[in-house]
DNA sequence: TTAAAGCTTCCCATAATGGCAAGGTCAAGG
DNA sequence: CCTTGACCTTGCCATTATGGGAAGCTTTAA
């Protein structure tokens, strides 16, 4: 048993994070001493690393929530598995293709740019007045705020079926 | 001159957004009718897709307020263009390869993973017990949120240098 | 005993966007 | 002249995941 402190650098996790999984419910409310500090064990710090990993992965709370359900599942599908985390290297794949555009465009337009103390600048030419040539699918990114957004997150996670029971 | 609404449909920026990006002073107060609605010359619809298609390009507000800067000097030099340009596509870039990675120790991850009806899955293992195997670099972000952060974003933007002066 | 380090909760901020609500305005039609 | 509906205004709330800081209590080491 361990405060959040030590449990946050045995984890990866950081304390603040700890507390903010906690009260969204990813992950059950800690036991408390009788001071009120949180309490953790190394299967807790496990969930942890865990989740940490998973955040690594670039999953949503949302996602790792879900994750944390199949994980603790001894019945699971590998199927469930596989597909959610397919689903999410979907959601990746779309988001690379989406900045790639962006970059290749402005390279394009880069690679035009004298770059020199002169005014006259192709990059300024076509935001102003965007050329069909440039124009790829950067436009209208559909439903991407601007990245992290691949999951709309019902409202309150409370799956909390991680390891305490 | 045209009410909001008008200049939202012409420009492609939603009326909300014109209110924020005059809020946070990336564009200047729109002059305004008896009544306090807002009235937009074609001239600040010029600006308005200027800024459009700036998001578009996945430029940060804080990076278009220093291009809206550049469009209205007449004395820029391009090569400052170039440069904001080309940090940002580093950006883009760096974005890119860390998605990638994810997406890449996701994939083959996955491909080890059976899909069944099994509980048994590689996926689940790795996130319990990363092996060093898939550890690429999809650790410790270093400084990257979720993406969108390229810039601290100092303030208040107050530039507002653009069209009406 | 005291100081430092750690914990708690609460509030604020981030980036960019949408949604909703209450209320004023304007234009067209009766 | 009045109503209706479309449009505008402001303001507040929510989103995602994370960090910062303050005020106050606890624990620990000296």
């Amino acid at each position: 048993m361990m405060n959040i402190g030590q449990a946050a650098k045995f984890s990866g996790v950081s304390a603040k994070m700890i507390r903010y999984y906690e009260q969204i419910g990813l992950i059950p409310k800690a036991i408390r001493s009788d001071a009120g500090y949180r309490h953790y064990s190394s299967l807790d710090v496990h969930s942890l690393r865990f989740i940490r990993r998973a955040r690594d992965l670039g999953f949503s709370v949302e996602q790792i929530s879900e994750l944390l359900v199949l994980w603790c599942d001894r019945d699971r599908a590998s199927g469930d598995v596989k597909a959610l985390a397919l689903s999410h290297v979907a959601g990746l794949r779309a988001k690379i293709a989406e900045l790639q555009a962006m970059a290749q465009t402005l390279e394009h337009l880069a690679d035009h740019c004298h770059g020199n103390e002169r005014p006259d600048c192709p990059i300024l030419a076509d935001l102003a007045e965007p050329t069909a040539a440039a124009q790829q699918r950067s436009q209208a990114p559909l439903r991407t705020p601007r990245f992290g957004g691949d999951t709309p997150a019902s409202s309150r996670i409370r799956a909390a079926t991680a390891t305490r029971s």
